[in-house]
RNA sequence: GCCCCAGUAGCUCAAUGGAUAGAGCAGCACCCUUCUAAGGUGAAGGUUGCAGGUUCGACUCCUGCCUGGGGUACCA
C-alpha cells in the first residue's frame, strides 16, 4: 500500500519504481537505501518530508526520517493492528493473485528403488517439500513429483544378484534390507568377477525389451520399495502429489530420440548416440549397446512435465553432484526449443557425507533415516522424562520433537557445501532448534488455555504495548519473507523468521505477565500472543513441523 | 588438466550489493515462592582463506592464488 501510494504521489523516486526494503534493527519498518536516494538526485531531508506528506492522511505512518543516508519509514500502531488482524483472520491474506495462473513443478525426494532411505535423501525431501509448501501458500499452482529411480543398469545388477544368491520368499520378509544386502554382495563379487557386470547389463537390456522374467522381478522390487517409502513419508509428514518413476517414461523415450534426430541434434560417437554441447561434455542419449541412460529418461520426463502442466518453472531439488547433468539437460532442452515458456531451476544442495567420505549404498556406508529418527526420539524422550514426566503421549511427542530437530537442521541452512554427518549436529534439542520452536508454540498454547480458563468468554482486543512492538514487527514480516524465500528457493529464510519470532516472544514472556486478574487487561495482552501462535503455526505448517500444544 | 560448489567467532552455521557481519553450541557472570528454565539477561569472542580490482557502499560482484568437496561419455 505504501509503495503504491509513493509511486502514485511521487511518480517513483528516480523516475522508476520505488523499492521499499525491510528496515534493519531499530530503523523503522521500511526504508529506502542510499543508492536509491542518490539516484533520485534529491536531498534526503526534503525527500523524507515529501514522502511523509504523501503518506499523511493514510494513517499508516508515524514518521519518516532521514538517517545515516537512508530514509526510514516508521509505521503507526494502527497499521500494526490492521496487519496483524489480517494475518490472524484472513487465511488467503498471503496469497498473491499474480501467481494464480502460474504452475510450478517440484522434483524432490526421488529415492532409488531397492535401497534403504538414508539420511542422504533428507535434504531433498525436507527442503523440497518446504519449498513446495511456500510456493503454494503465496498462490502458485504446485505439482510435486517424486521421480523415483526405478530404472537403469542397477536393476540388471539387482536381478542378477536375486537370481544368483536370493530367495524371493526370504526377501519378501524384509525386502529393503535383503535387497540392499544383495546389491552390496553384487559389487563385492563383481570386483572379483568382471563378467557379472556384463551379465547385469544384459539383464537390464532384457528389462527394457520387456522380458517377462525380468519384469516380474523388477515389479516386485518396485512394490516392496514403494511401500517402504510410503511408510517413511508418513513418519516425516511428507506428501508428494505423484510418483512418476523413471520407468514411467520408458515408452516415451523413442519420441524424444526421434525429435532429437528430426532436429539434427543426434550424433553417433564411439558407437553411442550423443548430443554435442558447447563448453561441456556431450550428453549421452544412448549407450553403444542401445540401452538408454539417465539423460534420456530425464529428457522424456522434462517433456512430459512441460506438456502436461505447462509450468512456468520446474525446480529440481537434487544433490549438487548432479549439477553438470542438469546443466546438460537444460542445454539439450534449449536446443530442442522446449524452454520458451518454462524455466529450469537447479536447486542443488550439498551432500551429506561421512567422515570416511561419500555415502555409498554399494559399500554399505550409509546412515539410515530410521536410525537417525530413532536416536532423535530417544534423546527427546530422555528430556521429557526429566522436564515434564507427566506429559501425555510421551512417545509420540518425543517422535515429533525428534523429527522437528532433524528437519530444522536441514531447513535452517541453505548451504550448498557438504555436510559431514553426525548425530550431535543434526539432533539439536535446544537453542536455535526445532524443539525450541515447538516449545515456544506450546507456551502460546498454554497461555491460551489459561486465558480461556480464567476469563471465560472474554474477547481478545486489538492492543499493543510498546514492549510488544518488536514482536509485532517480526510477525508482520511473514508475507515479505515468504516472497523472498520462494524467489530463491530458500526455506531457511522462513525458518529464520520463526526463530526470531520465538526468541522475541520468549524474551517478552520473561518480561511481561499476560494473564492477569483483570479480564479486560488480559484480553488486551493476549492479542500479541494469539498473533504469535497463529504465525508460528502457519510457519510450522509450511516447514512441516508438528504443532504441539504441550511439550 | 578443465568445470562446479564451499571457505565467516574455538565448533556448527546465518546474512535479495546496503546501516554496527548475526545466531546456536562450548566457556564465563547472573535469573525459577509468579502464565512450561527445551527458557531469559549480560559480558567475552571477527584482518569474512590470501592478494588485487569494481562500487557512494563488498561476506556478497570481477581477476589471480591457497585449501576442502564434487563432477568430468556409455552409473544415477
Amino acid at each position: 500500500m505504501i509503495k503504491e501510494k509513493l509511486e502514485e504521489a511521487l511518480g517513483g523516486i528516480a523516475g522508476g519504481k520505488v523499492i521499499l526494503e525491510i528496515a534493519k534493527g531499530e530503523f523503522g519498518d521500511f526504508c529506502l537505501n542510499p543508492g536509491q536516494i542518490k539516484e533520485s538526485g534529491q536531498n534526503s531531508e526534503e525527500l523524507a518530508a515529501k514522502i511523509k506528506s504523501a503518506l499523511d492522511g493514510s494513517g499508516l505512518v508515524k514518521e519518516v526520517k532521514s538517517e545515516a543516508g537512508y530514509i526510514n519509514i516508521y509505521l503507526s500502531k494502527q497499521a500494526y493492528f490492521d496487519e496483524l488482524e489480517r494475518i490472524v483472520k484472513d487465511e488467503s491474506y498471503l496469497k498473491n493473485n499474480d501467481y494464480q495462473n502460474q504452475t510450478i513443478v517440484f522434483d524432490y525426494s526421488s529415492p532409488n528403488i531397492a535401497k534403504p532411505f538414508s539420511v542422504g535423501h533428507l535434504r531433498s525431501t525436507i527442503i523440497g517439500q518446504a519449498n513446495y509448501n511456500i510456493h503454494e501458500a503465496i498462490g502458485y499452482k504446485t505439482v510435486g513429483i517424486n521421480h523415483i529411480g526405478d530404472w537403469g543398469t542397477q536393476f540388471g545388477k539387482l536381478i542378477v544378484a536375486i537370481k544368483k544368491w536370493g530367495v524371493v520368499e526370504e526377501i519378501a520378509k524384509n525386502p529393503i534390507k535383503e535387497l540392499n544386502r544383495l546389491y552390496q554382495r553384487f559389487h563385492e563379487e563383481a570386483e572379483k568377477d568382471e563378467s557379472l557386470n556384463e551379465e547385469a547389463r544384459q539383464w537390464f537390456k532384457k528389462l527394457e525389451d520387456a522380458d517377462a522374467e525380468a519384469l516380474e522381478l523388477w515389479q516386485k522390487c518396485v512394490d516392496w520399495s514403494l511401500e517402504e517409502f510410503e511408510r517413511i513419508y508418513q513418519i516425516l509428514g511428507v506428501k508428494i502429489d505423484e510418483v512418476k518413476g523413471e520407468s514411467f517414461y520408458e515408452d516415451k523415450l523413442e519420441g524424444v530420440i526421434d525429435e532429437l534426430k528430426q532436429k539434427n541434434l543426434l550424433k553417433e560417437s564411439e558407437g553411442a548416440q550423443i548430443v554435442e554441447l558447447e563448453k561441456m561434455p556431450p550428453a549421452l542419449i544412448k549407450k553403444s549397446d542401445g540401452a538408454t541412460l539417465y539423460m534420456t529418461r530425464d529428457l522424456a520426463a522434462l517433456k512430459h512435465r512441460i506438456e502436461t502442466y505447462k509450468p512456468s518453472r520446474i525446480i529440481y531439488h537434487v544433490g549438487g553432484d548432479q549439477a553438470l547433468h542438469f546443466k546438460q539437460l537444460e542445454a539439450v532442452a534449449k536446443k530442442l526449443g522446449w524452454l520458451e515458456k518454462t524455466e529450469i531451476v537447479f536447486a542443488g544442495h550439498g551432500l551429506m557425507r561421512l567422515k570416511s567420505g561419500k555415502m555409498s549404498t554399494r559399500r554399505g556406508q550409509v546412515v539410515l533415516l530410521e536410525d537417525l529418527i530413532g536416536e532423535a526420539k530417544e534423546r527427546a524422550l530422555k528430556i521429557i522424562e526429566e522436564k515434564n514426566p507427566d506429559l501425555e503421549n510421551k512417545e509420540s511427542a518425543a517422535q515429533q520433537i525428534g523429527i522437528s530437530a532433524i528437519k530444522y537442521a536441514d531447513l535452517s541452512t541453505n548451504r550448498r557445501s557438504d555436510v559431514v554427518f553426525s548425530f550431535d549436529k543434526i539432533i539439536s534439542l535446544e537453542g536455535n532448534s526445532g524443539p525450541y520452536l515447538q516449545y515456544s508454540y506450546a507456551r502460546c498454547a498454554s497461555l491460551k488455555r489459561k486465558f480461556e480458563q480464567k476469563h471465560k468468554g472474554a474477547n481478545i482486543q486489538a492492543h499493543l504495548d510498546d514492549s510488544a512492538l518488536k514482536l509485532a514487527k517480526l510477525l508482520k514480516q511473514i508475507g515479505a519473507v515468504l516472497e523472498s524465500a520462494a524467489k530463491i528457493s530458500a526455506p531457511n529464510q522462513l525458518a529464520d523468521l520463526a526463530y526470531r519470532i520465538a526468541n522475541e516472544f520468549n524474551a517478552l514472556y520473561e518480561k511481561e505477565r499476560f494473564i492477569v486478574g483483570d479480564a479486560e487487561q488480559s484480553s488486551k495482552n493476549f492479542f500479541i500472543v494469539e498473533a504469535t501462535q497463529k504465525v508460528l503455526g502457519k510457519i510450522f505448517d509450511l516447514l512441516g513441523i508438528e504443532k504441539l500444544d504441550e511439550i
